[in-house]
DNA sequence: AAGTCGGGGTC
DNA sequence: GACCCAGACTT
């Protein structure tokens, strides 16, 4: 274990300061820009995240462009990151500074965390990196690598992990530079205590590291399983009529992808074929005023679109239809509207030649 | 305390 | 296929 403290957050600076990367929500303190970037990556890799950072900022320069936009812009430009609630709370969280807190941030951890997805650990990072406060933050990185230095086998996704290491880190944390300590602890479980295959023999902290004495690093840190994950089987109604419209829908319910567009949607229990599809009664609620001229099925093996919790098995059906309802889009105009991934690569493929 | 919420990278 | 990612929110 590390002689000290200081001892351990002076070497984790250190290395930080010779080892970080250059990333552009590093180069200001700005709240506004530390904000955004935090929500971004949030369950989120810094490669994926950073082309959506860029292209926020440009659009969003300030909290008041932001919640100025309509939300389906923000959704929009959101689009194919996932976690679509950080996409709405990040709108509402705009709204609620530029009109009720005269465009501020708060600029402390009890009033930042009030704000609508900003938990324990994004109020800890603004709190820390903008105004120098000793608030540790605790991500992924961070349980990783506390729990291999100091050997914590307190699952990190229970209760009591979760205070424990919170206690750990703040017990831990540079009184002075917090902020660099913080992104110095994260950016050194990115990058170097990674969770598999970490370079031990070349850590600054092997001979303090318990973890790594007495061989256990491979099993820490410890996570309780999650559950199987759940097959659901999804029928995508793509209709298509002579003037090249079709129609989408807004998903509007609990569940995934809230308030995205999708195509109208059939989900049934198992694989169907055209013919048990056609009995369905979401199937000819659907289609009741179509009477569409032919279904085809778009692909003959199902599409099976892999989320972290459920696998969507998908069919696309193409329905041709001489009827248009007022609730037809033209296809061209499909690109507008915030979509799933599953349905931009679909509409990619299909309508390339469109 | 357990479930839910995406998409992509890695091994 | 399993695990993970600069977590937060709901039930």
């Amino acid at each position: 274990m590390p002689k000290t403290n200081a001892f351990f957050a002076n070497n984790l600076i250190q290395w930080y300061l010779q080892n970080k990367r250059t990333l552009p929500w590093r180069a200001t303190k700005d709240p506004y820009r530390i904000w955004l970037s935090e929500i971004i990556l949030q369950q989120t890799r810094v490669a994926q995240g950073l082309p959506y950072y860029l292209k926020f900022i440009e659009a969003y320069p300030s909290v008041k462009h932001l919640a100025d936009a309509p939300e389906s812009d923000v959704l929009k430009l959101w689009q194919g990151l996932g976690y679509y609630s950080r996409a709405r709370n990040l709108h509402a969280t705009a709204k609620m500074v530029a009109n009720d807190m005269n465009g501020i941030f708060p600029n402390n951890y009890k009033e930042l965390i009030k704000l609508k997805g900003v938990g324990d650990y994004t109020a800890s990072a603004i709190a820390s990196i903008c105004y120098d406060h000793s608030e540790a933050v605790v991500d992924g990185n961070v349980f990783r690598v506390l729990s291999r230095v100091f050997s914590v086998s307190t699952p990190i996704n229970s209760t009591v992990g979760q205070k424990e290491f919170k206690k750990l880190a703040q017990q831990l944390i540079d009184q002075k530079q917090p902020g660099t300590y913080n992104q110095a602890i994260m950016e050194f479980g990115a990058r170097y205590c990674v969770p598999q295959n970490p370079n031990c023999d070349a850590c600054i902290f092997n001979p303090h590291c318990i973890a790594f004495q007495t061989k256990t690093v491979n099993q820490l840190p410890v996570k309780i399983k999650a559950k199987p994950i759940k097959k659901r089987y999804f029928n995508y109604l793509v209709v298509i009529s002579k003037n090249e419209k079709t129609i989408l829908q807004q998903r509007l319910g609990k569940g995934i992808w809230h308030k995205l567009y999708e195509f109208p949607l059939v989900e049934t229990s198992e694989k169907v074929n055209a013919k048990k599809l056609k009995t369905l009664p979401q199937f000819q609620e659907y289609t009741q005023n179509l009477k569409f001229e032919s279904i085809t099925l778009y692909n003959d093996e199902p599409i099976t679109h892999k989320l972290s919790h459920q696998h969507l098995i998908t069919q696309f059906w193409i329905i041709e239809t001489f009827k248009e309802q007022h609730d037809f889009i033209p296809i061209s105009k499909i690109t507008k509207y915030a979509v799933p991934v599953l349905i931009e690569n679909f509409v990619s493929e299909f309508f390339a030649n469109y």
